[in-house]
DNA sequence: CCAATCTCAGAACTACTGAGATAG
DNA sequence: CCTATCTCAGTAATTCTGAGATTG
């Protein structure tokens, strides 16, 4: 839910081959085997992780105004409804440790806030400030110029492919 | 080598919608605004930081035999063909003084090997090893279990999908 | 002499380990 | 008393900075 109706497309109709189920099926029946060749085809995980360098290293808080790991954090949280701590780690595929000096340096930075939760009082819910917000939609853009030179070699619809592969891969 | 078919498959055929086309479609059709939408659909790069973190995490030097960055460098070398060093620093998004780290152990542990370029002296070639090869397709094996872990909710040719919109990222 | 490639040591940063505090 | 959640200090591992060595 949530995502549904797009009146602002970013590629209206023509621009650059909105990838079809044409394109897809030729990625798909590409091939399905790796065997054989060695250094040719890497798997998905290793191309994953040379990405995600490029990510790192384009992503700098000087473009971001923040770090990308608070990017990520502040992606995840919401104004209104509080995250538990614990949630959050497993979400961000941190340790509940490294989590808490994130949240400090967020929360001194004015961008979240720790409350503890009324029902479980061991408990802190996470939550994003209104600063928070500003900071995170100011990324969002500066984010948007590391996508068009990281994913720059893909049309905006395998983009929205690959999103939402990853989506998936990551349980929604 | 190794992927393909696993006579082991865990879900040979039926049991989740081998993904054709039509599912494809569904993605590509699916939204294409992040706007508004705050914290619900992050862009591909976050979701991208958040899974490598779990493939960081799953393909531990115990499970691969090797570590993960070595493994991703193994990947990209081949016995006959040296590739130089800053070349093979730009493949992996690494500093060139972080590879060199790097190749240190891969050398001593035997999997690769540093020759002088007889046409430019100052370079050196990297090959890997017939060990090197071994050591990998042995880590191969144990990438699979952990791209089953990290990539379990999608189909295998959902996977195919996927390795080749990173690959074309990548620039091929 | 200057530029390119690789190497390395020390600083800076990040992540991990295990103990401690507070609440149920 | 025991468990769960969060916090933190000390340690280990990683990455970055800048200088040095060799070759063109």
């Amino acid at each position: 839910m949530a995502l549904s109706m797009s009146p602002v497309g970013p590629s209206p109709v023509d621009t650059d081959t909105p990838v079809s189920a044409a394109t897809l099926s030729a990625l798909v029946t590409q091939s399905d085997d790796t065997a054989s060749v060695d250094a040719q085809s890497p798997g998905a995980l290793v191309l994953m992780t040379r990405l995600s360098r490029q990510v790192y290293q384009a992503a700098t808080e000087d473009i971001l105004g923040m770090s990308l790991k608070q990017f990520v954090l502040l992606n995840q949280l919401h104004e209104d409804t509080g995250v538990p701590q614990q949630q959050l780690a497993e979400y961000l595929c941190l340790g509940a440790n490294i989590l808490v000096l994130l949240l400090n340096t967020t929360e001194s930075a004015g961008w979240a806030e720790r409350r503890r939760d009324p029902a479980d009082r061991r408990r802190h819910l996470v939550h994003r400030t209104p600063a928070g917000t500003a900071a995170v939609a100011r990324a969002e853009e500066a984010m948007d110029s590391v996508e068009h030179s990281v994913l720059g070699n893909l049309s905006p619809a395998e983009r929205t492919v690959l999103r939402g592969l990853l989506a998936r891969a990551l349980g929604d």
